[in-house]
DNA sequence: ACAACAATCACCACAATTGGGTATAGTTAC
DNA sequence: GTAACTATACCCAATTGTGGTGATTGTTGT
């Protein structure tokens, strides 16, 4: 067989049990390995220095620094490091604030072995993992914003001359930068105000980034 | 063997052969029927009202009115009614202007046929569900720049300045509002640009959204 | 208690940038 | 072929950016 390089996961869960079957579901898998298990957050950042784990798997309620600080300071200091949380609650607040503190992954703890094992994976690439319950408090996020003026509908010159716009460019500037004349620039940019009903720059800016439009 | 309740699934797609494809994955469950399936957005509402799915299975560039606007108008006439949306790009605008729209899961179109079946069994039950890449990309939302501090005390007056600046309000506006000469905004902006690094009005309004200053 | 200093507020003047109006024309899309 | 989109141009008025000056308050160290 294949020597394959294992993802290295370090588990810091309080609840003995629970880290247990974590740390079985982790070694019978036939990707991954255990390299670290504790039962708080203390010498967190010594820990995972020493260990240089891929993946984290964090329990939210933990004894030490809770699962949150230890998020941020982990990805402040080791910002490669991928970090999936774990709790028994859905609690909003703290799904939110885990992940804001950086966490890219979100499981309750009634998931499915192979559910956590891919959750893992995931997260490794680079990606995001959601238990369906939390991917909808997540959505809830978006259904809940105002009707974010999806009438606006700008060319695809315009979206450059606004994004440069946005950059903190001057007409001359953002001329230079593609090649236009500062009128043909001026004349994009009056027609965003146009679509955006806004009459200079600083509303188009602020418009801009709070409907995502660049 | 029980009776089971099928989920009613409609597809809305306008490539033939990935809809053949999703109406194969759907009658070839076991707890799912295709209720209909329709290579456009025409009598989008008297469909739905005939039809009654469950779950609606919709790509986002549809002929007649696109999957956001299709989608927009399902969730109001009936919002029990799940939607799932599939696409072949990642375009940011467009996730989040479905997600927004009121949209339940996101797919990416070479997702596998399980995981599709997975995803729309997930928003069947009330849950959400996107592609690891997707859920990557709604998570950046919340990511964004924990730290970036940069030290920048702004005094009281000045953050109100800046406030109004960023709600793009001129000098004169900011000065009839906090009952300052326009002279004094001025100076007060002078003073925010030199504490920002700035030099202008969009570039003090970006970075003050950025930096969560107001 | 008092000098030293920062923060705040106010003003002037000038140059540069911007915003609004209006116009022309080539290109692409339907 | 007409409707968008793109690119260009000119004028004019208003706003903004930059460089100053200086008065008031409030704080702090000695």
């Amino acid at each position: 067989m294949e020597e394959i390089i294992k993802m290295k996961i370090a588990v810091f869960e309080d609840n003995q049990k629970y880290r247990e079957s974590l740390e079985f579901v982790i070694v019978t898998s036939n990707d991954m390995e255990l390299c670290g298990s504790f039962e708080d957050t203390n010498r967190l950042l010594q820990r995972i220095e020493a260990l240089q784990p891929d993946v984290v798997l964090m329990d939210i309620n933990i004894p030490g620094k809770n699962g949150i600080e230890a998020t941020k300071e982990i990805k402040e200091h080791f910002p490669a490091v991928q970090i999936c949380m774990q709790t028994v609650f859905e609690d909003d607040d703290k799904v939110f604030a885990s992940l804001c503190a950086g966490a890219s992954g979100y499981i309750l703890k009634n998931t499915l072995p192979d559910k956590i094992l891919q959750a893992i994976r995931e997260v490794n690439d680079g990606g995001a993992f959601f238990t369906p319950s939390i991917a909808k408090k997540v959505l809830f996020n978006f259904h809940q914003q105002p009707e974010k003026a999806e009438y606006i509908k700008l060319t695809d010159k315009e979206k450059e001359v606004l994004k440069y716009l946005v950059e903190g460019m001057s007409y001359k500037m953002i001329a230079d930068k593609i090649f236009l004349s500062v009128h043909t620039i001026h004349s994009h940019i009056k027609n965003i105000y146009e679509k955006l009903h806004v009459n200079s720059k600083g509303e188009a800016v602020a418009k801009a980034i709070k409907n995502r439009l660049v």
